[in-house]
DNA sequence: CGATATAAAGAGACCGGTCTCACGACATAT
DNA sequence: ATATGTCGTGAGACCGGTCTCTTTATATCG
C-alpha cells in the first residue's frame, strides 16, 4: 500500500518544510542541524520528516558546501592482503573522524591510476591517498594538487613532490633482512620482485619506478657490497608477477652454477608464489634453499618451515596516511611530512645457518 | 608560478564559457558532450577547457541528471578474502559497465550496516549490493526498496525480502562435505562457525541468522540425519570469532571422549583458526583430526598437508551480483530471481580414511 | 524573392541542499 | 513612548552542472 505512494521522486526540505508549514529555511536549519530554530517548530519538522521518510541528499549538501565528506583511496590491488589490510586502517582513521572512503583499483597501471584519480577528483573528495604505481610519472598527482586537494602518498614517496608520504622504512628493512642471511652464513643472495621490467635482469638499480622496491634493492645491495661480496646485482630479479612467471625466475636462479642459497621476496605474494615453486621444483625450505618474505600474511605462519618475514605493520601506516590526511584536510597549512613507520625482522624457520 | 594562480575555486563550465567567448549552454554542451554543436566552436572551448584544466564537477552533473555512476557495496570485512574476492568481481563487472564502487564496512554488525546503507543512500548511488549481517531484520533493506534504489543481496538471502540476491550453494556444498566425509568413514563430524551466539552451543537451526551458515548447517545435519547418526547437532559449534575462542572451541570439541574426528569451517578464516588450533595442540592433520576448509584461500594450498576444500567461486559470484544489479539499474521492470553460484570440493589431504 | 524548414547558439529554469540577509515581534533601555 | 537589541522565521541567491525553450542565422523550396 505504502509501497506504491511515490516510487520514483525522493523527499525533499520542501516537502517537509509544506507537511510541517514552515518555510523551506527553517526546515533546512532543523534537517541540517545549522542556525537557531523555536523547540516548538523543531519538533513539527521532525515529525514530518519523520513521517515522510526524508533522507538527505548528501550528493546537494556536499554541492553548496563544498565538502563531500569522502577521502578517495587508490591502491595498487585490494586483492593483495597488504592493501586490503592498510585499507582497513585508512578507513578506521576515516570512521573516527566522520569521513567516508572511496576505494578505486589501479591494478598498478599508470593509466588506471590517472583515470582513478580524476574521478575522485570528479566526485570531489575532500582528500586523496594514493599508491602511485611509478614514482617517475607524476603529473597527474601535480594536478591533484594544483587543484587544492590535499594529497598523502602510500606506501612509495615520489621526492620531486612536494606531498606528504607514508612508507616503511623499506631500506632498513631489507638491511636487516640482509645481514640476517649474511650472518647465518649465506653469500649468494637473491631478490625477486614482481615489478614489471624490460628484461627481468636488472642493470641499473635508479631504473625502478617503485621507491619502495627500489629502496629495498639498494638496501640490499648496500650490504652485500658492505660484506665484500661481488657482483650484487647479480641475482636480483623482477617480473615475478604471476606463478609462471615466477616459476621461470626461480627455476633460472637456481639452475646457475652459482645457485644463491636464499631467496628474499619483496612482498607476500611474491613469498606465495615462490613458496610453491620450491615446492613444485621438490625443494625443501630451509634444507635446499632459505626464504625471507616480506609482510606476515596468513599463509606464512602456517607452512612447514613457518616463514621467517619483515614484519611491515601496514593496519599502523594505514591509520596514519589517513590521520595524516585528515589533519591536511581540516587545518590546511601544514608543513609537508614524510612518515616512515618502522619493520621488524620476525625469525621463523625458513633460513638455514649454513657454511660453518 | 601557475602554481599561486588560483589554488581555490575550481575551473567551472561558465569560466571555460567566458574564455572560449560562448555561453555557459554551449560550453556545456561541448564539455557534457550532448545536443550540437559546430566544430569550430566544439574546438574553441575544447581549447580553452584543457588551457583552464577544466574538470567537471560529478556531483553537480550527479544532481541534475539523478545519476551517480556509483555502486554502493556493504560487506562485512573487506580484509576477508572472501570479501575481497567477492569485491574484485564485483568492481570489474561494474567497470565494464561504466559505474564505480563505494565499499563500506559493516564488520557484520547490524548497526553499522543500516549507517553504511543509509550514508550510499543518501550519497545517491544508483544501486546497492548488501552482505546482510542478520536474515531477520531488514527494515532497513526494504526502506532501500521503498527508496526505489536497485538492491542485491550478496551471499546471504533474506526470503521476505523482495530483492534479487546471489549466493552459493551452500546446503548442497555442506552436502557434498559432508558426505565425502561420511564416505571416508568419519562418523562423528564437527561443523564450527564464526557467528556470534549467546552460548556457543546450538539448540535451533532456525536461530542461525545468516543464511549461508544456516542452510550449511542444514545440509550437514541432513547429511547426518540421513546416514543414521545420532544427535547431529552434538559436535555443531558457533562463536570461533577470534584465535582465542577457537582455542577453546577445539579444545573443548577435542577432549570430549567421543570426540570428532573431522572438523568442518564454515570459511576459510575458521578454518585458519582451526589449522592454527591443531597445530597448537601438537595434533596432526589428518592423523589425529582430518578437516575441510570452506574457500580456496591462499594458505590452504600451501600448508602440510594441503587442505580439502569447498571451492567457493567468489568472483564469479561477484561478478555475477554487479551485473545483476546493472541490469537493474538500467532497466528496472525485472522479475526477482535468485542466483546461486554451484560450488564444487577439492580434495586434497587433510581428510583421512579411517575404520576400515 | 519571399516563405518556411532547420541547424546552431543563447537565456534561464531546475536539481536539493546551504546560507546570507531582511523583516517582524517582543524585551529591555532611555 | 520611542529607540535599540535580540531572536526566530521567511525570502531568495547560490553551488555547477543539465536541459528545455527561444532566438538567430543559414539553407531549401516554390
Amino acid at each position: 500500500m505504502e509501497d506504491s505512494a511515490h516510487p520514483k521522486r525522493a523527499v525533499t526540505v520542501a516537502d517537509v518544510a509544506k507537511a510541517a508549514k514552515v518555510s523551506k529555511a527553517t526546515a533546512a536549519r532543523v534537517l541540517g542541524s545549522y542556525g537557531v530554530v523555536s523547540a516548538k517548530i523543531t519538533d513539527r519538522v521532525m515529525a514530518a520528516a519523520a513521517a515522510l521518510e526524508y533522507r538527505p541528499n548528501e550528493l546537494a549538501r556536499s554541492m553548496s558546501t563544498g565538502r563531500s565528506g569522502i577521502i578517495g583511496v587508490v591502491v595498487g590491488d585490494i586483492e593483495n592482503a597488504f592493501f586490503s589490510l592498510a585499507v582497513r586502517g585508512i578507513s578506521d582513521a576515516a570512521r573516527l573522524a566522520g569521513f567516508n572512503v572511496i576505494i578505486a583499483n589501479s591494478g598498478e597501471e599508470l593509466d588506471a591510476e590517472k583515470s582513478a584519480v580524476d574521478l575522485l577528483i570528479g566526485k570531489r573528495v575532500d582528500g586523496l591517498i594514493v599508491t602511485p604505481a611509478r614514482c617517475d610519472s607524476f603529473d597527474h598527482l601535480q594536478h591533484v594538487r594544483r587543484a587544492g586537494v590535499p594529497l598523502v602518498l602510500f606506501d612509495r614517496a615520489v621526492p620531486e613532490l612536494d606531498a606528504d608520504a607514508v612508507t616503511g622504512d623499506d631500506r632498513e628493512a631489507a638491511i636487516a633482512a640482509t645481514r640476517y642471511l649474511i650472518g647465518q652464513g649465506h653469500r649468494r643472495l637473491a631478490y625477486v620482485s614482481a615489478m614489471d621490467a624490460e628484461d627481468g635482469g636488472l642493470t641499473d638499480i635508479g631504473r625502478i619506478s617503485n621507491s619502495a622496491v627500489r629502496e629495498r634493492v639498494e638496501g640490499f645491495v648496500s650490504v652485500l657490497t658492505e660484506a665484500g661480496l661481488p657482483n650484487p646485482l647479480r641475482y636480483v630479479r623482477l617480473g615475478a608477477t604471476n606463478q609462471q612467471q615466477t616459476d621461470g625466475v626461480i627455476k633460472h636462479l637456481l639452475s646457475d652454477s652459482a645457485a644463491p642459497t636464499a631467496l628474499l621476496a619483496s612482498d607476500s605474494l611474491v613469498g606465495l608464489r615462490i613458496f610453491k615453486s620450491l615446492q613444485s621444483l621438490g625443494l625443501s625450505i630451509p634444507k635446499d634453499v632459505s626464504m625471507i618474505s616480506f609482510l606476515d600474511a596468513d599463509w606464512t605462519s602456517v607452512t612447514v618451515p613457518p616463514i621467517t618475514i619483515v614484519d611491515q605493520r601496514v593496519y599502523e601506516m594505514g591509520k596514519l596516511a589517513g590521520e595524516r590526511l585528515i589533519a591536511r584536510i581540516e587545518r590546511t597549512p601544514l608543513a609537508v611530512e614524510r612518515l616512515r613507520v618502522s619493520t621488524s625482522l620476525i625469525v621463523r624457520g625458513s633460513v638455514a645457518t649454513i657454511g660453518r
